[in-house]
DNA sequence: TCGATCTTCACTAGG
DNA sequence: TGAAGATCGA
């Protein structure tokens, strides 16, 4: 019965899918089949009675990769997936704490604060703390703390000579009192805790050791410092980790991801090397070659060459616009030249590096009436609405909590504004209780009135609710509270608001808890956890629209990537640090391997952003593919006849257009200034002798240099 | 308290 | 450019 299993698998995979029952690094090249070889690997050590599955856990970064997983391992073989533990990490992390939570000092209802949550719980201390948030911005603070746990460190044990970091530390220590205070964990909190919980309970930690033989890790290269050592943990000397990565597709070093992970692994256990899969099932040889060539230019990585047994298929389009606005046009008319040649919408993506590249193209897009969809933006659990009502929710469990307090204390608009809510503030700090039971104990003030409603109105939804089901709850706390009326008032979109609610309604309905006297804090806590899909609406064929880094794991017959200038992609903020500049060819390299059949780079002579003008130079990337691979076209021939495939064809001569200068200089050039040492020249003002420029100094930071004083100071590089 | 106006800021983003 | 947050006046 193994065959049936292993049937159609190729040596690689076949070699990772059967490794032995220790650790393992496998390198997965993009379209090489990773979650295959990791739902069968699983289903194998099970069949092969290696595993039960209940010595399972499987880790994943994202709901959407959880749930697949599991839906293919079911489709594999008969196997209750519920006994086994997939999950993202946060969401293993959260089941161990409410198991736990007695040997956390977490409340059973604890409840988790999603990153907009954390940040104006930090604001929030602060104020109370009276500390300028000039000198420390909340972002930062907030960037120091994760930063903190993610690297394992309590704010105890860290000390610093400057006051700058003293106060910082103070800051945490602070953040982290106001969070056990309340009840709340925000997400970084949720792996550290979790950690500590395994690593201070030696008995508990056994448990688990003897129960996970097997531990399984998607998108390895994701991993973070923390999360690593939690995998450490719980796979202790015994027990197999098995761990899929891509080294190359690396492209979230910016959220604390270390690549370095993958080297430690085979360092830690003791593994000779990585199992490469290098045979991709996805994308036409020409596709891949150029892949592989761009991404060889990058150091320190495990190797690998992507091959495919597939012919070259079409070359690579270049399209060279001298306007972004001409860009857009390119990629439409071409989108609809394919479309007419049978390719379906929705097997067709434009990707660019930052979302501020959509506007131009859904423009574009509106004006030719092609279908088109985009991903990013809000998801379901964050817009206002959803967030308004779960907060009332938390307040009929909870009234202590004064993040969901704030949140609704004058939504719908009940008189009770920002002096009252400071007051508010100040009595509970003064009294050392919850801004609840200062409101409860509010005596006179002008605002008296009116708060005592709304605490009655809480005390109301709180007796009310507690007869009811989750569905009917949540229901009537839009009700009670207000919302609904404030909604039905709003002539804006207070219709689609209350869609909205009404959905949140749905899913409360369909919502099946584990242990019924607890779906409200379960609901809450999915809501948390997994805050929906960033795109709506995914009937209708449309053209996809979306990031680089959301487009990772994607595939389509055709690919446009746009925006391929220098300061754009590679991005400026990356220029000044080889790693950044490393980082940005692995998200090109990510880019080219989204396409099947059809891939089109363009890029713009001129761009508007931020509301300015800039004239950059064509990406670098571009010219690391080798130009064999290149098929250059140009809009010389767009008056051609109608009968044409494609309204922008292959001119019989390469047009030479003129890259836009100032005095020499180049946006995207790099230059040393003989001061301020090193730097790039990001944008460029006026004309003849009265020209600015400005330059982004890997010392100095960003600086306007007159060329009439500044041109003599200047060497190109 | 609320709306209108001003200022500021700007890459990527999962749980 | 344009969205979002801060500030100001009614």
């Amino acid at each position: 019965m193994n065959n049936d299993l292993l049937a159609g698998l190729n040596a690689e995979q076949l070699s990772a899918v059967t490794w032995p029952a220790k650790s393992a690094l496998v390198l997965a090249g993009a379209g090489s089949g990773k979650t295959r070889v990791l739902t069968t690997r699983i289903a194998w050590l099970l069949q092969t009675g290696q595993a039960n599955p209940a010595s399972i856990l499987a880790v994943t970064f994202t709901n959407k990769a959880a749930r697949e997983m599991q839906t293919r391992l079911a489709a594999m073989m008969p196997v209750n997936v519920k006994t086994m533990w997939i999950g993202t990490f946060h969401g293993l992390c959260n089941r161990l704490l409410r198991m736990h939570y007695r040997d956390t000092g977490l409340p059973q209802t604890f409840q988790i604060l999603d990153s907009g949550e954390q940040q104006s719980a930090i604001k929030r201390l602060l104020k109370s703390l009276d500390i300028s948030d000039e000198k420390f911005p909340p972002k930062q603070v907030q960037q120091f703390i994760n930063g903190q746990k993610e690297a394992g460190v309590r704010a105890g044990e860290l000390s610093a000579h400057d006051p700058y970091t003293k106060k910082l530390i103070e800051l945490y220590a602070a953040y982290d009192a106001q969070c056990n205070r309340e009840g709340v964990v925000d997400f970084a909190e949720l792996l550290l805790r979790s950690y500590e919980l395994l690593s201070r309970n030696a008995a508990l930690c056994e448990h688990y050791r003897a129960r996970f033989r097997f531990l399984l890790v998607d998108e390895f290269q994701d991993t973070n410092r923390l999360q690593y050592a939690w995998l450490k943990l719980l796979a202790g000397p015994d027990n197999a980790l098995f761990a899929v990565g891509d080294d190359d597709q690396s492209i979230y070093a910016f959220r604390g991801a270390e690549v370095g992970n993958m080297r430690a692994l085979l360092a830690d256990y003791g593994v000779a090397g990585p199992v490469r899969l290098e045979q991709n099932y996805r994308s036409a040889g020409t596709i891949l070659d150029a892949a592989n060539a761009l991404i060889e230019r990058n150091d320190g990585r495990l190797g690998k060459q992507l091959w495919t047994a597939a012919g070259p298929g079409d070359k690579i389009r270049l399209f060279d616009a001298y306007s972004d606005g001409e860009e857009a046009q390119f990629i439409v008319d071409e989108v609809k030249a394919l479309k007419r040649d049978g390719w379906s919408l929705s097997d067709m993506a434009v990707l660019y590096r930052s979302n501020a590249q959509s506007r131009i193209l859904e423009h574009v897009l509106v004006q030719a009436g092609v279908a088109y969809r985009i991903y990013g933006g809000l998801r379901f659990f964050e817009r206002q609405e959803i967030k308004h009502a779960l907060a009332y929710l938390r307040l009929a469990i909870n009234p202590d909590d004064d993040n969901a307090l704030l949140r609704v204390i004058n939504v719908p608009a009940r008189g009770i504004g920002a002096r009252s809510v400071e007051n508010l503030q100040t009595a509970s700090r003064e009294q050392g209780v919850s801004l609840w039971q200062a409101a409860c104990g509010a005596g006179g003030g002008r605002t008296a009135g009116k708060l005592a409603e709304f605490v009655l109105l809480v005390e109301k939804l709180r007796q009310r609710c507690e007869p009811l089901n989750l569905a009917e709850q949540v229901s009537l706390v839009i009700d009670e509270s207000g919302l609904r009326a404030m909604y039905e008032a709003d002539k804006k979109d207070g219709e689609e608001r209350l869609a909205n609610l009404d959905e949140l309604i749905n899913a409360a309905t369909g919502f099946m808890p584990q242990e019924p006297q607890l779906a409200v804090v379960e609901f809450l806590t999915q809501a948390s956890l997994e805050a929906g899909d960033h795109q709506a609406d995914a009937g209708e064929d449309a053209l996809q629209l979306m990031t680089v880094h959301a487009a990772k794991g994607l595939e389509f017959n055709a690919v446009f990537v746009g925006g391929l200038e220098e300061g754009l992609f590679p991005h400026e903020n990356s220029f000044n640090d080889p790693k950044g500049l490393e980082e940005e060819r692995r998200l090109m390299y990510v880019a080219i391997t989204r396409a099947r059949q059809r891939l089109y780079l363009t890029n713009a002579q001129s761009r508007m952003l931020h509301g300015q003008s800039r004239y950059p130079i064509r990406s670098r990337f571009v010219d690391e593919i080798p130009a064999e691979l290149l098929q250059v076209l140009s809009a010389t021939v767009k008056a051609a006849p109608v009968t044409s495939r494609s309204s922008w064809a292959e001119p019989a001569f390469v047009q030479q257009k003129a890259v836009a200068r100032q005095g020499g200089w180049r946006v995207g050039q790099s230059l040393s200034h003989t001061k301020f040492g090193a730097g790039v020249v990001i944008n460029a003002e006026g004309a003849g002798d009265d020209v600015r420029l400005q330059i982004n100094f890997a010392e100095h930071g960003i600086k306007w240099l007159d060329l009439r004083y500044a041109a003599d100071k200047l060497t190109s590089l």
